[in-house]
DNA sequence: TCCATAATTGAATATTATTCATTTTTTATA
DNA sequence: TATAAAAAATGAATAATATTCAATTATGGA
């Protein structure tokens, strides 16, 4: 690694740091910068300004989360199989890292700037994979085929999104990946009685 | 209304106004207080602070759309149907309040004081509705019962948060409401081809 | 008309992201 | 090793702004 590289990640772990222990608005620049024993101006060498600091925090644990669920799809040959450890996966991910998920879901997910950042495109991969295991369910003839793969995507995402911020909101104080079999069930089955 | 109301409301008029154009984060006391000619120690009197005055201004819009949604309730008897009417109205409301849609989802859903604010109160009445349309169609045997009445709200919000969310990141540019079926055809019948 | 209370004011304060001219360090070359 | 050129780091200065508060002005009742 370069000695640039170095001195970057010197600097997001120190932001890190402070932006983990507060939020974007309250966390300082000056206390990054002493966090990481340098001056002020010297994050402005590294970092376009603070957003794009912010944004680049994630990326590290973004490409872990992708890696990982690759990892845990394998051996997993049914398309229903993968979206029930799809939903597990996701859950227990953002369970073991809070701090992750206070960042991703209730400041980045939500800001325009965050979809042009890197941490963004792996995000994108992650969901270009989740398409395809939609795919994938349709033409097994697991999945409806009546139904189109990114409505599909949407209830997945969605309701996996809202369970995790509303587990943030509530100051992450039950388990988050208790009851998860639930929403399998839901995605599977539905509502209807019948 | 009292005469203290009525500069209450003058203060959350300007303000709707500059932070409609804007956000939370650029837009500026000085502005509000200009545009509502007032000096800006009076805002002070009113709000306790900036985030309570943003928190202040969709109180009524919400007001307005929970109390529409009981109008379009009205005459329909059958759970499902009640629930297919939830799912229209809840994206035309947004559809037609982009700036609405933007403050709430995008800032005040995502920021843990806004928990405390009278706004989500109201919201919060809209939820325990949405609770009371479930437990209907349970009872009723429209439902399945063997699922908690959680976790099936927890599905719904969830898909149509991230609908008007992705919108909205995607700068409103298609229409929000068409396609709407496919996801009561999912929340009804899952993704299960059998 | 006068007084007490309430409402309003806007200058002062404190905080902070960002810039940039200057200084220090590193690297390449002879 | 000595020197020059390039790169990196510095931190004081700037500009912007949320919030406070002592002073001023308006209001309404006796």
């Amino acid at each position: 690694m370069s000695k640039k590289d170095l001195r970057r990640q010197q600097i997001i772990q120190a932001a890190a740091e402070v932006f983990g222990n507060s939020n974007f608005q309250n966390a300082s620049i000056s206390e990054i910068a002493q966090r990481a024993n340098i001056a002020e101006g010297t994050v402005y060498q590294y970092f376009k300004n603070k957003e794009d600091l912010f944004f680049s925090i994630p990326a590290q644990k973004t490409e872990e989360f992708c890696e990982e669920f690759n990892l845990h799809l394998q051996g997993i040959h049914d398309p229903a199989g993968k979206i029930r450890k799809l939903i597990w996966y996701y859950l227990y991910f953002f369970k073991s890292n809070p701090a992750y998920a206070r960042s991703l879901m209730l400041e980045m997910r939500v800001s325009k700037g965050f979809i042009k950042s890197e941490t963004y495109g792996m995000i994108r991969a992650f969901t270009e994979r989740v398409l395809e295991i939609i795919k994938e369910g349709q033409e097994s003839g697991s999945f409806r085929k009546d139904i189109g793969i990114y409505a599909i995507r949407e209830l997945l995402l969605g309701v996996l999104e809202h369970r995790v911020t509303r587990w943030l909101l509530k100051e992450e104080k039950y388990d988050l990946v208790e009851g998860y079999d639930e929403i399998c069930d839901l995605i599977f089955n539905g509502i209807k009685s019948s």
